[in-house]
DNA sequence: CGCAGCGGAGTGAACGCTCACTCTAAGATA
DNA sequence: TATCTTAGAGTGAGCGTTCACTCCGCTGCG
């Protein structure tokens, strides 16, 4: 196996396993079966190999969301679909959503956050737009609605990864129909 | 002033201005003008400090969400005078909101994450039960119901945090409208 | 043999934490 | 009232440890 991949793929089971603050590079090369030294010819820094941990899996994600936009379908199946795709990928990659979720909270360079959000906006912008004719977007900031959306989806992801609950077809219907309920006006 | 309180308050200022990571013991005691000595009268180790921190901000949390309900208003009402409460809190007291939210990721001591969530349960429960005459509740676990509501919420509060929202009354009523149309079947 | 890739002991810096000491103020004595 | 005694909160230099990172010798392929 690539001695880069081992890297990275120790680093994503140290930090979200043992917890950040406990992962130190020793331990990322021994789990990665890899010399100390070798951690240096692949990154700069601990900081960056962080770092580009996090934009791997940001770019994964992104792809994610974009390829589960059809718009030949219905758009409440449209929507439906990406609210699957995001709750399965985040249920069945923990690790992965973990420390998405948890990295910018490492070392908060204030004031910019890392990033605004870790989902691409625009395609979601450009459905909720494109769509216009056949439902109607409650009157809200765009922020605001996409808070509605994936907020829940974090939410719940954390449930399953609490072993609080098990996501079935007819669950994630219902928080697909659950958001959709929330940002759309009903005739 | 009191010692203990400058320790807690360069705390909760420390890990969420500059990161977890960067926040020594020593910086922690010249931003309370304490003597390094002195936290360890009060805490038994940085460890400790930290969760004590975390257990008292959460206790605080817990009775504003208490104090928000009352029984005797419409059921929506009370509902979107706790959103509202909640919401408020958040966003004005940036730092409390941060540290509740990352505290949990810092040694994520695996299975048993720190809580299942961080708000009180018990009364949104009791409430949402409680009230089962004047509205009907979709038929989802209470667990998803609940991270319909605390999810956005949450993605609120971040949203103001990075000033892509000014929160208004408006915004608010809007907000806990679509919450309760998550959750709430329409007749 | 030569050299690119790699391993891990070694290094200085920084860490959490301790402990011997100072200082303050309340109580005791006269 | 003036002075002494003393308890204990407060202090920070220093300790041992751990960390991120370096550097040099080893290995194996061509």
């Amino acid at each position: 196996m690539d001695k880069k991949e081992s890297i990275l793929e120790a680093t994503l089971k140290l930090t979200t396993e043992i917890g950040w603050v406990d992962t130190s590079t020793s331990l990322i090369a021994k789990e990665a079966n890899v010399g100390m030294g070798t951690i240096y010819r692949y990154f700069e820094s601990k900081e960056q190999l962080f770092y580009d941990l996090f934009i791997r899996l940001k770019q994964k994600l992104n792809e994610i969301v974009i390829s589960s936009f059809s718009f030949e379908k219905d758009p409440f199946d449209n929507f439906e679909n990406v609210v699957r795709n995001l709750l399965l990928y985040y249920t069945e990659n923990m690790r992965e959503f973990r420390y998405l979720e948890t990295y910018s909270d490492l070392t908060s360079e204030i004031p910019e956050r890392i990033d605004d959000t870790l989902l691409p906006l625009e395609p979601i912008t450009n459905f909720l737009n494109g769509w216009n004719n056949s439902f109607q977007l409650k009157p809200l900031p765009i922020d605001v609605i996409f808070g509605l959306i994936y907020g829940p989806l974090v939410a719940i992801a954390n449930l399953v990864h609490m072993k609080k609950l098990v996501l079935t077809d007819q669950i994630i219907s219902d928080i697909s129909e659950a958001c959709w309920d929330s940002i759309i006006v009903k005739n």
